[in-house]
RNA sequence: GGAGAAUUGGCAGAGUGGUCGAAUGCACUGGUCUUGAAAACCAGCGUACCGCAAGGUACCGGGGGUUCGAAUCCCUCAUUCUCCGCCA
């Protein structure tokens, strides 16, 4: 969620800022603006009666004290009416402020300056290109014909247990998993992130907060009987950690990673696209998040990427990375890079890593703040990125390494396996 | 799952209808004293919103209610502790 006091003072410049995601902000600003100008009257007057509905309260309070309780009595029948006003003024003030929040939630984050235009994935810019092309010197096979010929994921088998998009990773393939897992981790401690293990169903006021709720209703999956919500990302519990907390001076850096599985409904997707792993209703993922300073918030997104890079090299992997245009951008993101592996068997580059950041879009919400030198309260900036999400990884792995026979192991994975090959 | 007790400022802890945004202690910040430190003493010390300011409003786990007035009474939800039951 913006801020309220941005949009007051800064207006024409998230107006224009939004053009870039072909957002036409002007109506929903304007109605805010409006709404914001006459909640801030009626407050007033509220303040008002209530200031002085307090005073005749504190009045009855000493005569009745005094034992002139026919003064007292009488000064009770002065509040009826400045009862109902203070009621009637109450009512329009909590209304003017819910339709004010409604409206706050529509309009997505203002676009970083280094957001193009666009309007769709078309307009994303490559920014960054590493290896090339595996040549393979026979045809290339798709992950999912390798996993089923080695027996390394039954996707038949989840969908007896549960239903489409729910694999069951068998013998090398579970074993893969496990390793990938490890393997970030320890990779992101190495960095400086701190590893947690947190919750994977989470309440309401925490999917409010990364702002999974309101917009994203649709895309989790949710238990009526306890309201509690299966994260669709780590990104959900891991930021929530911070959710109300004022850290108590302006010299962090607040670096999180964590493992959790990802649910994801994913209504409405269809064909190839969710063909093998490319598209799952479950899957792991470890995410890095962090908690900056406004000031320091560009720097992390770069040595994010870094990591992202490091990973991703380490892994042996062709891969670019593209600077989302701006109608590409998510909701709450105000710059994303996504890091995409290109699949020779598939013909297509595949998604392994989105890395965004906030600025205050999310800590608005979660209340996240820090004491400036001034003292005063301040939002803190949050960002957080794949690092990484294993379903892509695994199929990217499976296809680029494969050979004539089999599939070679990256070497920063042996370790954490009884075997280099499949 | 059942029964009972509890939830107050950074922490501890008082307050059971009226001048309480909240005693007191600790912690913290500034000052006095001291060669320096400690101790002692003095002062300050929550969050948010409205307002140029003076000031005002709201907040005692969350939400709702009673009342002229609620930290205090009622309802409801959440959490914590104790006992019983069940259990990886």
């Amino acid at each position: 969620m913006l801020e309220i006091q941005r949009l007051r003072s800064e207006k024409e410049s998230v107006i224009e800022g939004l053009k870039k995601r072909h957002f036409d902000a002007t109506e929903i600003v304007n109605s805010i603006l409006s709404k914001d100008e006459q909640w801030r009257l009626e407050m007033a007057k509220l303040q008002e009666v209530s200031s002085k509905m307090n005073q005749i309260s504190k009045q009855i309070g000493f005569l009745f004290k005094e034992g002139k309780a026919a003064e007292a009595n009488e000064a009770k029948t002065q509040t009826s009416v400045l009862k109902t006003v203070e009621a009637e003024l109450k009512e329009k003030v909590d209304d003017l402020q819910a339709e004010i929040t409604e409206l706050m939630y529509q309009l997505p984050n203002v676009p970083n300056e280094l957001v193009k235009v666009g309007k769709s994935e078309q307009d994303n810019e490559t920014v960054f290109e590493h290896g090339t092309e595996p040549d393979f010197g026979f045809k290339a096979i798709p992950h999912w014909e390798i996993a089923d010929k080695f027996n390394l994921i039954d996707f038949e088998l989840g969908v007896k247990i549960t239903g489409a998009g729910f694999p069951v990773y068998i013998g090398k393939g579970a074993k893969l998993q496990r390793a990938l897992i490890a393997f970030f981790l320890d990779e992101a401690e190495k960095n400086g992130y701190v590893e947690h293990q947190a919750p994977i169903l989470v309440n309401e006021d925490s999917a409010m907060g990364t702002g999974q709720l309101p917009d994203k209703e649709g895309q989790m999956y949710y238990m009526p009987v306890d309201d509690f919500y299966l994260i669709p990302t780590g990104e959900v519990p891991l930021t929530n950690i911070y959710r109300n907390v004022i850290l108590p001076n302006e010299d962090f850096s607040i670096k999180i990673t964590g493992y959790t599985p990802c649910f994801r409904r994913e209504a409405g997707s269809y064909g190839k696209d969710v063909r093998g792993l490319n598209r799952l209703h479950q899957f792991d993922k470890v995410e890095i998040v962090r908690v900056e300073h406004p000031d320091n918030s560009e720097k992390a997104l770069n040595e994010m990427i870094d990591h992202v890079k490091g990973l991703l090299e380490k892994l042996g992997l062709q891969y670019r990375i593209l600077r989302l245009c701006g109608g590409d951008t998510g909701f709450a993101a105000a710059m994303t890079y996504d890091f995409e592996v290109y699949s020779a068997a598939q013909d297509k580059w595949l998604e392994v890593s989105s890395v965004s950041r906030f600025d205050t879009f999310q800590s608005t919400r979660l209340k996240l703040r820090f004491k400036n030198a001034d003292k005063k309260s301040q939002l803190c900036h949050t960002l957080n990125g794949s690092a990484l999400a294993l379903p892509r990884i695994v199929a990217s792995l499976l296809e680029n390494h494969q050979t004539e026979n089999g599939v070679n192991i990256p070497e920063c994975l042996h370790k954490y396996l009884n075997f280099t090959k499949i």
